[in-house]
DNA sequence: AATTCGGGGAT
DNA sequence: ATCCCAGAATT
């Protein structure tokens, strides 16, 4: 199949069933393409729809989001994860005010220096915003790409990825190049999904090595997976009277900057330690009981974590080292505190268990005879 | 060249 | 529970 045919088969089919109807791409220019490609770097699309009205509706303009506090723009993005785009966004918009009078350049290679704002994301602006030729290798392109030529291997590898690059360039069209990048991306979406493609609805199907093949959801390759290490902690929930200790981590490593109960240090778990600890302190505490045990996993290792729910007797003005305070539990399980106070959601889940411990305790007796 | 960032959805 | 997602920056 010729690239002129590869681009007409695409571009027809976009024509007939490629989605139109999608927030960015009503008006579209620079600006609005911009936000969208950032938001919907390793994001879904039903995730960033509405995160995207709101952020148009709040900064409209390049410059009103250049002028915006950093704080503003990150609290439009609390939710989406991966938050160094919003950094990288906030600074992009304010170099492009300052250095290109507040136009995006109109050339790939100025686009891509520009921060967060690499190959892939240049090529998309260039071409849906631009009218210029340019090719993407989004998760989309990549998937249509490796099943269309059979290309193995992991795309994390550089030489799969140059490959896959190479491929892009040979199929992308000088013309309708903003209808073929969006129609690349559509069909990887829609049609030549991760799981279960629809070739029979593929309109290259017909010359698709890895449908000829027989096994188009082997493409592209996975990334190796190596056995994650499994760390263990005790975690040590100090409560009184309806309130729980938790402390200030240090900034960097797991966590950085968020709260959680004090842990004991591995390998040195169990409720001889814990006693240990407590006395260690001059904490005197009544019951010891030890809640049913959790995993969160990492990126790169599993944490096995052994919760202890202390009720102490009294509480000390200074429970341990470092900056802690005490949060009633009450105000722990409202919807919104674990963004505002900064907890990590395998800390909510804890105090959420923990809450299910003390709950039935809590119950007045009368009731349960009534 | 490999690792990291990170929450949510699909399987 | 694991994998993957409209990738880029960092090491």
């Amino acid at each position: 199949m010729s690239p002129t045919e590869f681009q007409h088969a695409v571009l027809t089919w976009f024509d007939q069933h490629g989605r139109k109807d999608l927030p960015w791409q009503q008006d579209i220019h620079p600006y609005r393409v911009w936000v969208s490609e950032i938001m919907l770097q390793q994001t879904q699309v039903s995730a960033v729809i509405p995160y995207f009205q709101r952020f148009m509706q709040s900064f409209p303009t390049l410059e009103s989001l250049a002028r915006a506090p950093l704080d503003a723009v990150l609290a439009h993005w609390s939710g989406l994860g991966y938050y160094a785009r919003a950094r990288n966004l906030h600074k992009c918009a304010q170099q492009v005010l300052a250095n290109h009078g507040g136009e995006f350049p109109q050339e790939l290679q100025a686009l891509a220096e520009l921060p967060g704002i690499g190959r892939s994301t240049a090529g998309a602006i260039a071409s849906i915003s631009m009218g210029i030729n340019a090719p993407i290798l989004d998760g989309n392109v990549k998937r249509v790409l490796a099943r269309f030529r059979a290309i193995g291997g992991w795309p994390g590898q550089s030489a799969v990825a140059k490959q896959l690059w190479q491929l892009a360039e040979e199929y992308t069209p000088k013309q309708r190049c903003n209808d073929y990048t969006q129609a690349m991306m559509d069909l990887g979406a829609t049609v030549c999904t991760r799981s279960r493609p629809r070739c029979d609805s593929c309109p290259l199907a017909q010359h698709c090595a890895a449908r000829a093949l027989g096994n188009p959801q082997d493409y592209p390759g996975k990334k190796p997976k190596k056995e994650k290490p499994v760390r263990s902690t005790t975690m040590l929930l100090l409560e009184h009277d309806g309130a729980l200790y938790l402390q200030q981590r240090p900034a960097s490593g797991i966590w950085g900057g968020l709260w959680s109960p004090p842990q004991l240090p591995e390998d040195d778990g169990g409720e001889a330690s814990a006693q240990e600890w407590l006395a260690t302190r001059d904490l005197q505490a009544g019951e010891l009981t030890a809640l049913p045990a959790m995993r969160h996993t990492f990126t790169h290792f599993h944490l096995d974590i052994t919760p202890v729910w202390i009720q102490l007797l009294c509480r000390p003005a200074q429970v341990a080292e470092g900056s802690g305070d005490w949060y009633k539990l009450r105000q722990l399980h409202r919807p919104r505190a674990a963004q505002e106070l900064g907890l990590p959601a395998p800390i909510v889940k804890l105090v959420h268990q923990l809450e299910a411990f003390r709950a039935p305790l809590l119950t007045p007796q009368n009731q349960t005879g009534a």
